[in-house]
DNA sequence: ATGTGTGAACTATTTCACAGCC
DNA sequence: GGCTGTGAAATAGTTCACACAT
């Protein structure tokens, strides 16, 4: 079931892992980066540590995506910054659809990270009636009642929940009946979705909770003996 | 090397598999909401269910903390939602610091889903002098330059870090200098620290990539051919 | 009967180490 | 000489399938 089998040998590389899918962003901004500063040409040392990870993992990474280095020189920082670019699908414009002004989503409405990597927040919606008509980021928020609508004139294919828990499962239902095909849930539940439509969860209590679990073996050290 | 030979029946489990770490809270969350609801029992289907993930997975994570449910039977919820709760180091009180007081500082000093999991702010830093002085979720913010004194007066371990890029690593330097051993990094930069250190890094842009990714190879689909 | 706990098989990811090209 | 690209080895994580306890 729903076994693509994997390409082995594609013309550019077909089936890029997933680890390596979500550490190009990362080698992106790294680049952006180099770019600014009007870097030329890069090692895979040199970019590995502006990234945070390992060289040989870099180049395993970009191996991925095709040869773009040149042995013995390094990488051309632009013409790298460009590949990666295309093959996240960031020459293109993504619209982008926030449910939920509370803080979070004032947050994600203000950030300019977003605006610069050709994501559009083309719409704001909430329940509360409180928040309705008020402008965020250069946007009116919108009733939760046009949640659809607000998603096709958009044309946003990609969703924000930022809502409480409770609530998430329903917009997020009412977001892909509406034509989004990617969710990014904040919202603290697991979201059922049909097939073909990604999901990505961000969880701030989990993160905190997972290095209260690390702080606590460290000062177990000292105790145990 | 550090293959600390698995204790096949030793009394907790020693050595959790990160991945099973970083999912000990979603099972913990999904506990206290059949706990909330009066539950009692609980099988591995209906938990695995609840918190989005596969039963056998569910069961192989949970075997690492011992064997805490009942052949035939299932779970004790309570018992189980303790027994994790223990494990992550939620049965003790966490003081965290969060310096940055934009809107996504502002975001995580209100929310709810860290106080009531152990987690305390007990102090919230910025540089802007225009908001130093300003009452945030109960706390006045600091100034930067107080930033160690905070610390050290909350006896904080975990800091949050929510600065611009460009501000993140010397915060970081600070924060650890004055005695803090994890690190939640929402800027988009990677953090050096020293051994010892946790950092965990949450980049909202990231994931929006990740997902245009994917998004991109959907719409390819229908213009390969 | 039923559903946990777990070896064993499988899959994914990381790291090593070096051949090959500049 | 130096640095990329990559098979091969090592490690980590997931899923299967069934023995075993209740």
């Amino acid at each position: 079931m729903s076994r693509t089998s994997r390409q082995p040998s594609g013309t550019p590389a077909r089936g890029i892992p997933e680890a390596t899918v979500a550490r190009l962003p990362v080698y992106h901004r790294a680049l952006s980066g180099l770019v600014d500063k009007g870097v030329r040409m890069v090692s895979s040392d040199e970019l590995a540590r502006a990234a945070g990870v390992n060289p040989a993992k870099l180049r395993k990474d970009l191996s991925h995506l095709g040869s773009y280095g040149t042995r013995g020189v390094g990488y051309e920082v632009d013409y790298l910054h460009y590949q990666i670019a295309r093959e996240l699908g960031l020459t293109q414009d993504w619209a982008v659809v926030i449910v939920g002004v509370g803080n979070l989503g004032r947050a994600l409405a203000h950030y300019g990270g977003f605006a610069s990597r050709g994501f559009r927040v083309v719409g704001l919606v909430d329940v509360d009636p409180g928040c309705v008509g008020e402008q965020v980021g250069g946007l009116t928020v919108q009733s939760l009642d046009r949640l659809e609508e607000v998603v096709r004139q958009g044309g946003a294919s990609i969703g924000v929940i930022a809502t409480p828990a409770s609530s998430a499962q329903g917009v997020c239902e009412r977001l892909v009946a509406a034509g989004v095909t990617s969710v990014l849930n904040f919202a603290p539940a697991p979201l059922a979705v049909p097939d073909g439509v990604d999901v990505r969860r961000v969880d701030l209590a989990v993160e905190l909770q997972i290095l209260a679990f690390h702080e606590q073996r460290k000062s177990a050290v000292g105790v145990a003996g």
